[in-house]
DNA sequence: TTGCGCGAATTCGGCTCCAA
DNA sequence: TTGGAGCCGAATTCGCGCAA
């Protein structure tokens, strides 16, 4: 996952520059998906298996056959939870991908109360109801428009995109932002955007959890039941994590010797270094680099 | 009831050293 | 480059009290 620099928010091209709009496959077992966010919009179709989301702080199981969309700058991690394979696809695209130069009743009445924030879109639809089962559809078009590549497909998926929005807005199944939340789960997502930033833009030095717990003026004892309580990780566990899998690029993608890249992601012992790769990928560092050439 | 701070106890991360 | 042993200090948990 690529990141701005400060800051845990994604910046990952996606897709071509005309058509801000990506779909990707994974396959996965026993995998987690670490604390993040971006300014697309994301929707998962659970295709095999089942998964446990947390979007802004909460939990949400998708299981095989469901979706859930995430809105632009939601906090989210997820972790598999069957035995297996747990196969899952997933849409993102910026919200200007729809826009009109127009502005139109659709442009007024839709996309710019859903750019402006003011409209945002449930996480998860029951798929028994006649909104859901609309939506899986729609999906299901996207991905076969979007596997295909055939002439006209970005109008495809243009129009299936319209078309949730409209099934969407046809159920009164939008939001309104300012019921959406409570002021204290916006207040905790603020202290985690915070100490997510203060880790990426330090991961490579060495990081206290005082200095975190300062970050967002908490009591150090207090701060690590809070983050805890509210990703699943303790901030150590978090931050080695996030480290692991910045030198899983590096090892990737240089010819950077092992020992250096251990230090230049912020473990300054190499020997730890490896134990926490091993947990984390289940492999050694170099077995990790062989299987990539 | 909830959010938070504090002290004490316990756990475990991370270090050094060393061998293969 | 990998990984094991042993140790120390930081991290984490627990229980409690206080305030809103």
């Amino acid at each position: 996952m690529e990141t701005e620099k400060g800051t845990l928010r994604e910046t990952v091209d996606r897709g071509e520059a005309l058509i801000p709009f990506y779909a990707y496959n994974h396959v996965w077992s026993n995998f987690t998906l670490y604390l993040h966010w971006h300014n697309e919009v994301e929707i998962i179709y659970v295709e095999k298996g089942s998964l446990v989301y947390t979007i802004d702080t909460i939990p949400i199981k998708v299981s095989e056959g469901e979706f859930i969309i995430i809105n632009s700058g939601q906090l989210h991690s997820a972790h598999t939870i069957c035995n297996g394979d747990c196969v899952h696809h997933a849409l993102l695209f910026d919200l200007n991908f729809l826009n009109s130069k127009h502005d139109d009743s659709c442009q007024l009445n839709y996309l710019n109360p859903l750019l402006s924030g003011y409209y945002r879109f449930p996480t998860s639809i029951d798929i028994n109801t006649n909104c859901g089962k609309k939506v899986i559809g729609e999906i299901k078009e996207i991905l076969e428009s979007y596997n295909e590549k055939y002439f006209g497909w970005e109008i495809a998926i243009k129009a299936s995109l319209y078309k949730i929005f409209s099934v969407v807005a046809r159920e009164g199944d939008f939001l309104i932002n300012e019921s959406t939340y409570t002021s204290a789960i916006s207040y905790k997502i603020t202290i985690l955007k915070r100490v997510l930033n203060y880790i990426q833009k330090n991961y490579a030095d060495k990081i206290y959890t005082e200095d975190l717990a300062k970050e967002v003026s908490m009591n150090p004892q207090y701060f690590c039941r809070f983050f805890k309580a509210n990703t699943g990780k303790t901030p150590v566990d978090f931050i080695n994590q996030y480290r692991i899998e910045q030198a899983t690029k590096l090892i990737k993608n240089a010819d950077k010797k092992i020992s250096d890249i251990c230090y230049e992601v912020g473990f300054e012992n190499f020997s730890y270094f490896i134990k926490k790769f091993k947990e984390y990928e289940k492999c050694t560092p170099n077995q990790y680099r062989k299987s990539f050439n």
